[in-house]
RNA sequence: GGGAUUAUGGUGUAACGGUUAGCACAGCAGUUUGUGGAACUGCGGGCGAGGGUUCAACUCCCUCUAAUCCCCCCA
């Protein structure tokens, strides 16, 4: 028969393999504690939701809604997407499940995959792990330093120094049409050197002009005008707030005035961890803000909001990276079970049995039948002892004790054996 | 969507326009028949896919696919 093609996992997405299990565990197993002790709930939701949950929560305009998700249809004719991000579907949830009853407010954190469909590279993959957090029902600006001291805490609790927090203010509803329309003027007479992709931006989404990398561009946004100058006095208190705590909290933290984020629902506080040494590329490790529109957009009553997201498939690389040694939390096997003759085999599955109720990590390999291949097994698998049963022992009821370490062995009655292998291994 | 580089067994690699595609590691089995790190022997396993150029292509050309990285954008 002619060999059957291979198929590749899809562009973009990957295996995680069982060497790779460890990190993925260790991150969550820092995190989850620090986000419950601070108050913060697990939940879930669906991989897919409805395509209109994103198209009016993330914006028409965006990358993202633009080019990057995987939508599909049912055979009902619904669209659905693949989540390309976590907090439309979590504000979602909590006006579907009538969570504005609860007190407020409300903190919730999820992690699992996200999708989209975009050029895979470095730290960036279609289907990507995110951790994220969000507070619902509570616009102070505590809120948002405490999201971003959470996020800081995170990362230097997994070892991770060297990021800066990138911080602005968009201002919200009331100040920033002011503010759109100073810059709309500002870029209206500058039309002719901005590059093509900014003179749709222009119509667009104007905001993301700021943050564009094209040398013109850039050099125009400079001296464009800066959101922190149109907020107003509500805003601008907001603002200066969540700085005055990141000061105390001594989070180390970066103005940047054009940092705008490429999701429609933010307002106020927008921030984003990029390592201290991102020279071109910008590959954010956790980003967030402010988004007291949102659950209004999508149905809910007026609740202002606050949270980030953090990028598993970039921490995990950085901690690779650093050489961040990771407690190994497998259990090591103590005890290897070898078996030689077809009695003994099918006697070895009941004592395997009896071992693991006796609380003794045991490996075997009912596969093999050579001694010796077992025997090499139980060597690379570096247990203590190895018990051997063979012909012999399953007809008198006996069993080998193998010590690996100082190659000594004897002959222990099989009932007796499961008590005697605890005892030694207790010395 | 655009650009650069790459694509040989599980992994890392070598070679060549032409007869059985080489090596290392890993895997499996064995080295006188019931005992383990070494050594030795053997076995399985490969030229990403499809077109062309050529007497002949793994080797040259094109397309596709994928990977890596960059632009864009994000986590």
């Amino acid at each position: 028969m002619a060999k059957a093609k291979t198929i590749q996992a899809p562009k973009g997405m990957r295996d995680i393999l069982p060497e790779e299990q460890r990190y993925w565990r260790h991150v969550l197993k820092k995190a989850e504690p620090l986000l419950e002790f601070f108050g913060f709930e697990k939940m879930e939701t669906p991989i897919l939701e409805s395509t209109e949950l994103f198209t009016r929560s993330v914006g028409e305009g965006t990358d993202i809604v633009e080019k990057e998700m995987f939508t599909l249809r049912t055979k009902g004719g619904d669209s659905l997407t693949l989540r390309p991000e976590g907090t439309a579907p979590t504000v979602r949830a909590y006006i579907e499940n009538g969570m504005s009853v609860r007190p407020h407010p409300v903190k919730l954190y999820y992690a699992g995959p996200f999708f989209r469909h975009d050029q895979p590279q470095k730290g960036r993959y279609r289907q990507f792990y995110q951790l994220g957090a969000e507070t619902i029902g509570d616009g102070s600006d505590a809120v948002d330093a405490e999201l971003i001291f959470l996020g800081h805490k995170l990362l230097s609790g997994l070892g991770l120094g060297g990021y800066n927090v990138h911080i602005n203010s968009i201002g919200d509803s009331n100040c920033r049409p002011a503010y759109v329309k100073a810059l709309k003027d500002y870029y209206k007479n500058r039309i002719k050197k901005l590059c093509p992709s900014c003179k749709v931006r222009l119509k667009t989404n104007i905001l993301r002009m700021l943050d564009c990398k094209e040398e013109g561009c850039k050099e125009i946004a400079k001296d464009a005008p800066q959101t922190v100058d149109y907020l107003d006095d509500d805003c601008k208190r907001h603002f200066k707030h969540v700085l005055e705590f990141l000061d105390e909290a001594k989070v180390p933290y970066i103005l940047n005035p054009h940092l705008v984020r490429g999701l429609d629902y933010y307002t106020r506080t927008v921030f984003e961890f990029l390592p201290e040494e991102s020279a071109g590329a910008q590959s954010a490790v956790i980003s967030g803000g402010r988004y007291d529109k949102l659950i209004e957009m999508l149905g809910g009553s007026k609740t202002p909001a606050s949270g980030w997201a953090m990028g598993l498939d970039r921490v995990v690389e950085a901690l690779k990276d650093n050489n961040i040694s990771i407690p190994d939390s497998k259990p090591k096997p103590k005890v290897f079970l070898a078996q030689l003759g077809d009695a003994a085999k099918r006697k070895s599955l009941v004592l395997f049995e009896a071992l693991r109720r006796a609380g003794v990590e045991t490996k075997s390999s009912l596969g093999r039948d050579s001694i010796k291949s077992q025997l090499r097994i139980a060597h690379r698998l570096g247990v203590k002892f190895t018990l051997i049963m063979g012909q012999k022992e399953s007809l008198d009821g006996t069993i080998i004790l193998r010590d690996m370490d100082a190659s000594t062995q004897e002959t222990i009655p099989m009932e007796k054996i499961v008590d005697e292998v605890k005892k030694r291994l207790k010395a």
